[in-house]
DNA sequence: CAGCATTCTGTCGATATTGTCCACGACAAG
DNA sequence: CTTGTCGTGGACAATATCGACAGAATGCTG
């Protein structure tokens, strides 16, 4: 894990699509090194997968809120019936006002109600708090 | 946008490395047709980018938090100095207990606290309130 | 500390796969 | 009929992928 890897790492979060020949020229090392690098940064998990980032407005997703949820018993084996609810996009234990926050993207605050009935259905939880988005500033990957 | 479109979304988000030969077959057209339509995709912003998804505690993140950021004035105006903080993820203008809530992932608490310091110093900016993640239960894509 | 084996990391080149582009046909709408 | 959209199939160039080999770093042993 050299400084050589987090440039690779920094090349690829910003344009996937690079070629070898290209990332390894910006690093100073052979098509063939640089290919073995991120094949090892595959194998070991620093890099989890190579995806695209989707524009969810675009697949009428408008709304995204966070959601505080209260429980009674704890709730870090609950992240199974929170990950079947397909709007959630995080799910977090968190030390503070709550036990769970959640990240949620649906197409409107009707759906943002329905929702909320279904994590009230999740065994434990007591209550919600609701923050809603109203402009988004930037969402971005780190270096 | 068409339900193949969606299913070509998806796919490239479980595996960005998919070949257009591979998309075509799945979704039942050729590969220069695929090609087409991941082109146009990408033409009109609603894929964004290809990317790779790093797991952030190997690049030594270890901690995450939430920042709920007070303000005495309009704060819509702030993304360009929150930007320039590197460690902050992402910064969104919410309805509800704060004017803006930040994602942000350093490596331990001391940095989570030069950070804090560093959100004071935005102007307009009158308190802060931090959540800090304790256990991930999942981070993924939406479908 | 020298000598030696082992492992890791790199270069280079061959080859198969893949992306990319183009000409053409089917089809629906005006 | 004309036009625009969307698909197919194939050709070509670019790229990923793999193997053989060399050098540096590491660690063990006498």
């Amino acid at each position: 894990m050299d400084n050589i890897d987090r440039m690779l790492i920094g090349l690829l979060q910003d344009d996937a699509t690079r070629s070898y020949a290209m990332l390894g020229k910006a690093v100073g090392l052979s098509s063939g090194a640089a290919h073995e690098r991120v094949r090892k940064l595959r194998e070991r998990g620093v890099i989890r997968r190579t995806t695209i980032d989707v524009d969810q407005e675009a697949l009428g997703r408008a709304v995204t809120a966070y959601v505080l949820v209260d429980g009674n018993t704890w709730m870090g084996d609950s992240g199974d019936r929170l990950a079947a609810i397909p709007e959630v996009e995080e799910a977090h234990v968190i030390a503070g006002p709550a036990s769970v926050l959640l990240k949620v993207r649906t197409s409107g605050p009707k759906e943002l109600q329905d929702l909320l009935r279904q994590v009230f259905q999740v065994d434990g939880v007591t209550g919600t708090q609701t923050v809603v988005v109203l402009q988004t500033l930037f969402e971005r990957t780190l270096k």
